[in-house]
RNA sequence: GGCCCCAUCGUCUAGCGGUUAGGACAUCGGCCUCUCACGCCGGUAACGCGGGUUCGAUUCCCGCUGGGGUCGCCA
């Protein structure tokens, strides 16, 4: 059978940078065998869910190029994809569990409950507040609002191997009867997810480590309802860089952050997928290749914490390289942040040519658009610090006297520009340093840019020349 | 507190009984240089502790310590 794998959001918000993680690992290994990833949308909490937030989820896994064979806007052999619209569902296997003498109504109410709770916190602070079984063998249907709670088994253990820790064992004991279906007939999690996994024949369940004590209790579901439970993997957590559980306190944590930072998608997908999983000592990886190498056998169980420089370091690798990130797409990722500085159409020629020069430099798309910037606007803005300490009268007149030199200057290449700027230079008992940098600040408006011969190369003769023709206007604007 | 899990440089990790314990990020020093970068060279830096098993433990077992997760009519 082919391999079905899952992700099963709930939509209360952004797509968390964590839940972005598990996904990928999903998606990777349903991909690099053959199989199937369906996402599907747990909004059984009313309260929480919001149709906003499973657009926002959609769109941050298009960005991250995770695309989906089964489940909202695509459909599927195993529909309908959102909980909330299965209740049926869930229903009769409910009615079935209960008949079946495993799961039972309970018609203590959350007041009473809490209050319990309560009085117990009261005598004993460290005492943890149990159900105490109160419906559990109640035989009676009074005319009130229940919960359907499990009947858990009061002896012998649960057990499964997970892909990535192993053998886990855990005493029927310790649970307790837990809530199945909520007073307004809406299942909970454990429910709803053990019967959709199991109809929708999901073969692996990977997720993050906080669920690893669900796992028995969803294998309890299973066996009551007299299915086989799948395989399931669980993947170590990711912490802050404090060491506690991500949160929004701590950095950037929702996709559409990053993505509205100006980091690559492949760069985030890179930093997320080797946390916890390795491939001996290579650090980056182009999506393509992560489907190829990716294996449960590497996955680690150990916890880590996220860390903002490695990140930036690797989605700024992704920048660098061309083979992972070619001249046309880094044009179109750059695009969006040259229109936010009001650089909404920039010549797509000078662009193209213009990036080779500012991919090593720019760490993000953003920085790109900043870097990428004087190119296309005449003229450019004018770092005043830059002038104040590089331009003065006499500079600003060489630049004149140098473009004046340069109009019969053939061929304009870099090479050639260097060759003959260094001559004239050195004719003028001066440093290439001190042309060059005035030239800086009259060709570009910073002090810092790609090398000055490559921007007269982008920019071309005609406008390098009318910017150097400017210099000395540069000194009192 | 009950239950479950984890433990190699500051961080992410390689290691699957015998290695000068490797790589990457960060950090420090240097080189390159028209600026900023990139790149290159080099340095500092780790097997939590105690017992076993073994000719030999970072590696296998136990205990301790430390850390995390979870104990909802959230997922």
């Amino acid at each position: 059978m082919k391999p079905r794998l899952r992700f099963a959001p709930s939509p209360s918000g952004y797509l968390h940078i964590g839940g972005a993680r598990t996904a990928l690992f999903n998606w990777l290994w349903a991909k690099s065998q053959g199989g199937v990833f369906v996402l599907r949308v747990e909004d059984t909490d009313q309260e929480r869910s919001s149709i906003e937030s499973v657009r926002a989820i959609l769109d941050a896994f298009r960005w991250l190029g995770m695309d989906w064979d089964e489940g909202p806007e695509v459909g599927g052999p195993y529909a309908p994809y959102f909980q909330s619209e299965r209740k049926a569902i869930y229903r009769e296997h409910v009615e079935r569990m209960i008949s079946g003498g495993h799961a039972y109504r309970c018609y203590c109410t959350k007041e009473e409950l809490d209050r319990q709770r309560e009085e117990l916190k009261a005598r004993n602070p460290k005492a943890q507040f149990v159900y105490p079984g109160t419906c559990r063998n109640r035989t009676d249907q009074p005319d009130l609002p229940y919960v359907v709670r499990f009947k858990s088994p009061r002896e012998g253990s649960t057990e499964f191997v997970d892909k990535v820790f192993g053998h886990i064992t855990t005493p029927n004991a310790a649970q307790q009867d837990f809530v199945l279906v909520r007073t307004d007939g809406y299942p909970l999690y454990n429910l709803a997810a053990t019967i959709d996994d199991h109809l929708m024949d999901i073969t692996l369940v990977a997720r993050a480590r906080d669920h690893i004590g669900n796992t028995p209790q969803q294998i309890l579901i299973y066996r009551a309802l007299g299915w086989e439970p799948p395989e399931f993997a669980h993947l170590p957590m990711m912490l802050s860089p404090k060491g506690d559980k991500l949160s929004k306190r701590h950095t950037a944590v929702s996709v559409q952050e990053y993505r509205d930072r100006g980091y690559p998608a492949a760069g985030v997908l890179n930093y997320i997928v080797r946390f916890g999983w390795s491939a001996g000592d290579q650090e980056i990886f182009g999506l393509e290749e992560l489907v190829k190498k990716f294996s449960w056998d590497h996955v680690n169980k150990s916890d880590g914490k996220f860390d903002d420089k490695k990140f930036a370091d690797v989605a700024f690798e992704h920048l660098k390289r061309p083979e992972l990130t070619p001249l046309d797409a880094y044009a179109e990722n750059v695009r969006p942040f040259l229109a936010e500085r009001g650089l909404t159409e920039p010549n797509a020629r000078t662009l193209v040519a213009a990036i080779p020069g500012i991919r090593e430099r720019a760490r993000t798309y953003k920085d790109a658009a900043s870097d990428l910037d004087f190119y296309f606007r005449e003229p450019p803005e004018l770092d005043t610090k830059a002038r104040d300490k590089l331009l003065d009268a006499a500079g600003a007149a060489r630049l004149v006297e140098l473009a004046d030199a340069l109009a019969a200057h053939e061929p304009w290449d870099a090479a050639a520009l260097e060759a003959a700027v260094r001559t004239w230079s050195e004719a003028r008992g001066l440093a290439i340093k001190e042309v060059a940098q005035p030239a800086r600040v009259a060709l570009t408006g910073r002090s810092a840019s790609p090398p000055l011969f490559e921007v007269m190369v982008v920019l071309g003769k005609e406008r390098s020349l009318a910017r150097l023709r400017r210099a000395p206007a540069l000194l009192t604007a």
